[in-house]
RNA sequence: GCCGGGAUGGCGGAACUGGUAGACGCACUGGAUUCAAAAUCCAGCGCUAGUAAUAGCGUGCGAGUUCGAUUCUCGCUCUCGGCACCA
């Protein structure tokens, strides 16, 4: 073999023969045990980045290390295709958004290609293509049968310059991106997704899902944001009355006045003709919609001039209009208790408005608010109950006066999926003048993205709304001259379903066959930390709502989650615009793709962030180059070096397997129950070392070498299948290491006859001693004392409070 | 603001179930090899004091539990991700 490590020429001609042999395709009647692995899609936003490499080296890794396991592994890639940044490149470079997407896609299909993954590329799917939307416009109609998609009006963010709805990213301090005006909020018709029929079972699943990490779990129990409380009523002057969702009827007595929204009814009512509160809701319009602007600002209100009558007391409390109360969350009006909730003490002492303590607690002076639990005070009749018991008491009061009830509430809302883009998934509604709105005969479907537009950015408003030949349509009902609905899906949609598409990719006249049920669940996700909520839960949405219409058997979509952090460079995320990326391409020319591969597995925990470093790379270069080495000499010596038997050589060789099947024990581990990728790799290399050491002293005999070699090679293959597959057929020529199964422990080399106890005095290292495994306790402890190094701090033996014994690892003595 | 993470040498990280803090790698320093350099190999490398043996200190900050805390509890700081039209 080649004495020198030619990665170029070794990745090329392994992955022409991958390619040739059609190494990776996966078929549903093979009888080994099925394994979806499954990455996230990539957006084909021009090229890859570091991000893509590490997620796709992760569930290649995962994918190549169940197919040495012995499962039928199937490993698919595809492409979010639709979305905002084609249409803004389009724009910027006077060219269509179809072009410039399956221009990427071509660069960074053939740039993942160059990474070596095990990917069955006969399924790659692309959702701007009509073969997979056609599938999502015959879902939508179903819905829509069913009931489970409807129409209502939204705000959205309004650029009246560019006459376009602005996504939030868009909004830039309240203005416009393009057109630096600021920003109007507008009502618009857009079709919703009934998610929330389905918040109980989303937030039950998450119970099943014991191989998702905790704080994902956690994320999204606090998304659906279950909540038992109470909805009271608060009658006002003239208008029927004003109702409240509180978590906290315990603290009703304190309540001092009502905030609500500025997108409340009331609101809105009383603006006409009032000035002032008309500015008011305008300057609220301006922080663009999303919920994080409006929460980090500063708290702003006005007072109404209307006032509520408490339900209990029956005093008029004032009610104010409030940034800081969420039209989207329970009933757009909150009961303020100032002495005991944060926000409403920040209001009250920024308005100075009354505050009146109702739970009792020592920690309560006045200059914050009392969050925590305690016995209710200035509550007439409730003066002294808990204020858990409270709540009962207090909500059947309420109750008992016909103003209110107790309520189980939810955070989750329903998903608005229009978007008024060009660049995604038309919607299958058709609108006829007669006969109202209805959805496209499946017969007629796909409706078709027209894809020869040419946007310069002169234009105004989607190009869908100057097609007539795209809208102009006839009524599927009455057959006269109709208008189809020009706005598109949200690109979420397309993301919800793909993992089930990869399965039944050829599908012409269904949108999944028997073939989904075969390979989902996918066993395995990886994708980026930042999909823990939104993503996630929109999938499992559509895979229960997948089930409901009998095309898949699983509950969850996703058995096991892995999700990945970020690639950071100088402590932040990679960027163009921050000037501070690192393109991979750079890399695979440099070192290789096993380099890489190597360099970001090893770098950091996988579920950690990442922070690049350019030295680090020469180090994941150098271990393979040695590697190499290596094997190169070992091969050499194969003539030379005999097997003879050198009573001298039993106890290295003993120590070596020791090793070795402590390394394969702790690496299968770390794969399968920790996704510890980074600590594999270095056990690998401490086995390398341990092995060169060793062979430096003494001349180990070329099978002992042969064999850590082999098991060095198997281990490291997931990682970095190209080096491994080249060594493999010099050292073990006429085998395959793609069909080699993984290594398996041999629990007899795995014991030991001593062990090394670590000896401490009060708690601080003194000392250690090697002891037989035979040793009895009492004779550990004894020989513990005696060691020279202990010894010193011992003035006197009576001292000894007690000894604390660790099996096998350490010894404390106590003295005082 | 709310929800969820993270913080350990000069740097990335390891320590899995409360039991030797710093594995593995990078950077750096010294040496070997070389005409020289690169590459490679060998040795050293938490901080402070000391020639050294060694001692003290040390896991973001402040308390606590324990024979023993990077690990558990409470209170903070900074930082990253998400907040429903970026994907």
């Amino acid at each position: 073999m080649n004495t020198e490590y030619q990665f170029k020429k070794i990745e090329a001609n392994i992955q022409a023969k991958w390619k040739a042999s059609n190494a990776f395709s996966a078929s549903e009647s093979n009888k080994l045990p099925k394994f979806y692995a499954l990455s996230m899609f990539p957006y084909p936003s021009g090229k890859l980045h570091m991000g893509h490499v590490r997620n796709y080296t992760i569930g290649d890794v995962i994918s190549r290390y169940k197919r040495m396991n012995g499962f039928n592994v199937l490993q698919p890639m595809g492409w979010d295709a639709f979305g905002l940044p084609a249409e803004n490149a389009a724009i910027k470079n006077n060219t269509a958004p179809a072009k410039w997407t399956n221009e990427n896609i071509k660069h960074m299909r053939s740039q993942l290609q160059q990474l070596g993954l095990s990917i069955d590329w006969d399924r790659e799917i692309s959702t701007c293509n009509v073969d997979y939307y056609k599938w999502e416009q015959w879902l939508f109609i179903k819905l829509y049968e069913k009931g489970l998609i409807y129409k209502k009006t939204s705000i959205v963010n309004w650029d009246p310059v560019d006459q376009t709805v602005l996504a939030n990213e868009q909004v830039i301090d309240g203005k416009g991106w393009r057109s630096g005006v600021e920003v109007e909020r507008k009502e618009i018709p857009q079709y919703f997704m009934k998610i929330t029929d389905y918040k109980d079972e989303l937030l039950e699943g998450l119970e099943d899902l014991n191989e998702w990490p905790e704080k994902v779990k956690t994320m999204q129990r606090n998304w659906i944001g279950k909540s038992t409380g109470g909805e009271i009523e608060f009658d006002l002057p003239s208008s029927p009355s004003i109702k409240v969702y509180t978590t906290r009827p315990d603290t009703l007595m304190g309540a001092t006045y009502l905030a609500i929204a500025p997108e409340h009814n009331l609101s809105i009512e009383l603006s006409n003709g009032n000035l002032e509160i008309k500015n008011f809701l305008k300057e609220c319009a301006k922080t663009g919609g999303s919920e994080a602007k409006t929460m980090a600002g500063e708290k702003k209100g006005i007072f109404s001039g209307v006032f509520a009558k408490h339900p209990i007391t029956e005093e008029n409390i004032p009610i104010w209009i409030a940034n800081y109360v969420l039209i989207n969350y329970g009933d757009g009006a909150v009961m303020a208790v100032p002495a005991h909730d944060d926000r409403d003490f920040e209001f009250s002492k920024k308005y100075e408005l009354p505050i009146k303590q109702v739970i009792k607690s020592e920690n309560y002076d006045g200059t914050k608010a009392y969050t925590g639990s305690g016995v209710l005070i200035n509550s007439n009749e409730f003066n002294g109950l808990s204020n858990e018991k409270a709540k009962n008491a207090i909500l059947k009061k309420v109750e008992s006066l016909g103003r209110g009830k107790k309520k189980i509430n939810f955070r989750l809302r329903d998903w608005g999926i229009s978007r008024q883009r060009y660049w995604g998934c038309p919607i299958p509604m058709i609108y006829c003048d007669d006969c109202g709105e209805l959805p496209v005969s499946e017969s007629d479907l796909p409706v078709t993205l027209p894809e020869d537009v040419r946007m310069d950015g002169s234009d105004v408003g989607s190009p869908l709304n100057k097609m007539p030949d795209f809208y102009s349509c006839k009524c599927p009902k009455c057959g006269k001259n109709a208008k189809r609905e020009t706005d598109t899906l949200d690109t979420f949609f397309e993301s919800s379903w793909y993992f089930a598409r990869y399965t039944s990719f050829d599908q012409k006249n269904k949108m999944l066959d028997d073939r989904a049920n075969y390979w989902l669940p996918v066993d395995y996700y990886i994708g980026g930390v930042e999909h823990a909520i939104m993503h996630l839960l929109y999938a499992r949405f559509f895979n229960r709502v997948l089930g409901d219409l009998g095309l898949v058997k699983s509950k969850e979509p996703f058995k096991k989650l892995l999700t990945q952090g970020m690639v950071l460079k100088d402590g932040t995320k990679m960027s163009k615009s921050q000037g501070n990326t690192v393109d991979p391409q750079e890399l695979i020319e440099k070192y290789g793709a096993d380099t890489a591969r190597l360099f970001i597995m090893f770098a950091a925990p996988a579920e950690q962030s990442l922070e690049w470093s350019d030295h680090g790379i020469d180090g994941a270069h150098r271990f393979l180059k040695k590697l190499w080495g290596i094997v190169d000499g070992h091969i050499e010596q194969k003539s030379v070096r005999e097997d003879g038997i050198d009573t001298n050589l039993e106890k290295p060789i003993k120590d070596l397997n020791f090793k070795l099947h402590s390394t394969i024990q702790k690496v299968t581990d770390d794969l399968e129950r920790r996704n510890s990728f980074n600590t594999v790799i270095s056990s690998i290399m401490e086995l390398l070392n341990f092995l060169t050491n060793s062979d430096k002293n003494k001349k180990l005999p070329y099978s002992t070498k042969q064999e850590v070699l082999e098991n060095i090679l198997l281990m490291l293959n997931p990682f970095v299948p190209h080096i491994t597959s080249e060594l493999w057929g010099h050292i073990k020529e006429d085998t395959n290491i793609d069909s080699m199964a993984w290594p398996t422990v041999n629990n007899s080399a795995l014991i030991q006859d001593e062990n090394k106890i670590v000896i401490q005095v009060n708690g601080k290292l003194r000392g250690n001693m090697i002891i037989s495994s035979h040793e009895t306790e009492d004779k550990i402890k004894e020989k513990a004392i005696e060691v020279e190094s202990v010894q010193k701090y011992i003035n006197n033996e009576s001292e000894i409070k007690k000894i604390i014994y660790i099996k096998e690892k350490l010894i404390n003595i106590v003295i005082g």
